[in-house]
DNA sequence: AAAAGTACTTGCCCTATGTCAAGAAATCAA
DNA sequence: TTGATTTCTTGACATAGGGCAAGTACTTTT
């Protein structure tokens, strides 16, 4: 369970099985209606293509953030760790999504927070200085980049409110709905710590479920 | 309590009295190492002032963004609707914060929050194609919002997190030591659903709290 | 000054979730 | 294969916070 990035990749883990088809290019990152197929290969220059295997700890606590990774394949799991020990997971993420550490890489302050592959992954990662150069030379860049920084500003409001507004079986129930894939593959403990319950509760919430509601 | 800005605000409201000096100038909104003096004034002539009545909407649940505002003075609250009908307040803009919603803001979409001022403001006013114009004319401007962006989203997500991490009396002692003056101006109730409670159980940890912790 | 509304508190009881501990089942290590 | 570890479940009990209703104090309206 190093920190640095491994190249091979033989055993998947029992429990996190491949199941969807990986991202086929880098590409599919970035679209925008505003991108020019040009502007695509530049940005796409910029990425290295690295295979991890389960279990590598991208960004680690106390760290400065200098890149981030398009998923094409495989999980990811972000946690943050409390004052009394525990870790709360604080995200997965998935194929076709972007594994990053906004506070730290763009306002440069050490990272509170831990990412660790869940399973073998294929990533895609660019550098900050090389997201820097790209952000001032395409405007287009630079507007993907606020959109994205829009949506996902929307989902941590989002989850922020259904904290609150929702009871624990409900965010599960979402849960398994939008993202079912993420059930079977990630062990209980860290979609409990994920829904704010703990994994007691959570095995109780699923008995109710499977009883019929 | 209409939902065009208002010009006139003779009478303060007695629970809501203005405690701290209004911001001088727009320009202390956009403080970034990369903006010149000359983008300053570019950025300021984009902005509109006005004086704001309480209870003024900024925005209402349906509508599209078209605008967002800097607050000089005074106090904005948001919140979002239930589906079972009570609403939850998801932040307070005070002075020298900016009161925007992102996601209808930059995607387009219909806002589900709303944005109603607390007491009389003082605002300076930013239609969204100007904020665009400077976003693709002015690098440090676009390298601003992005700060900006980084610093929202890491608020967001703490907030998601300490949901899930503290008590709401950790949260209400927070809350406390970090804006004191929001509890003097803003009735419980608001201050209860931004907490993530009811407003008997806030009144019940106060008095907790009175007594000694 | 009376009436109506709003803000806040308090009591009683209830539910969702936490804590701790034990045990079964699956997985991993050797 | 065997033992160690991890995952998940379950029970007994504790606690934070919610729902409802009443009551007080303050504010606004008339």
């Amino acid at each position: 369970m190093g920190t640095s990035a491994e190249l091979h990749s033989e055993k998947a883990g029992t429990y996190h099985s491949e199941v969807l088809s990986p991202v086929r290019s880098v590409e599919d990152f970035y679209q925008h209606p505003e991108l020019a197929p040009g502007d695509l290969e530049q940005i796409a220059r910029a990425h290295e293509y690295q295979q991890l295997s389960k279990g590598t700890m991208l960004l680690q606590e106390g760290q400065h953030a200098n890149a981030y990774y398009c998923i094409g394949s495989g999980m990811v799991r972000s946690f943050a760790t409390n004052p009394s020990g525990k870790d709360i997971t604080t995200g997965f993420t998935c194929r076709g999504q972007i594994a990053i550490e906004v506070a730290s890489l763009f306002l440069g302050v050490p990272t509170k927070e831990n990412f660790q592959t869940l399973s073998d992954c294929q990533v895609w990662k660019i550098p900050l200085i090389s997201f820097h150069n790209l952000f001032n030379q395409i405007p287009a860049f630079a507007s993907w980049g606020r959109e994205w920084m829009s949506q996902a500003l929307l989902m941590y409001k989002l989850r922020a409110l259904r904290m609150i507004t929702e009871t624990a079986k409900d965010r599960y129930l979402r849960l398994q709905q939008e993202q079912p894939e993420l059930l079977q593959q990630v062990p209980l403990k860290y979609i409990a710590s994920f829904l704010g319950i703990t994994d007691t509760s959570l095995s109780r919430i699923r008995k109710e479920i499977a009883r019929g509601n």
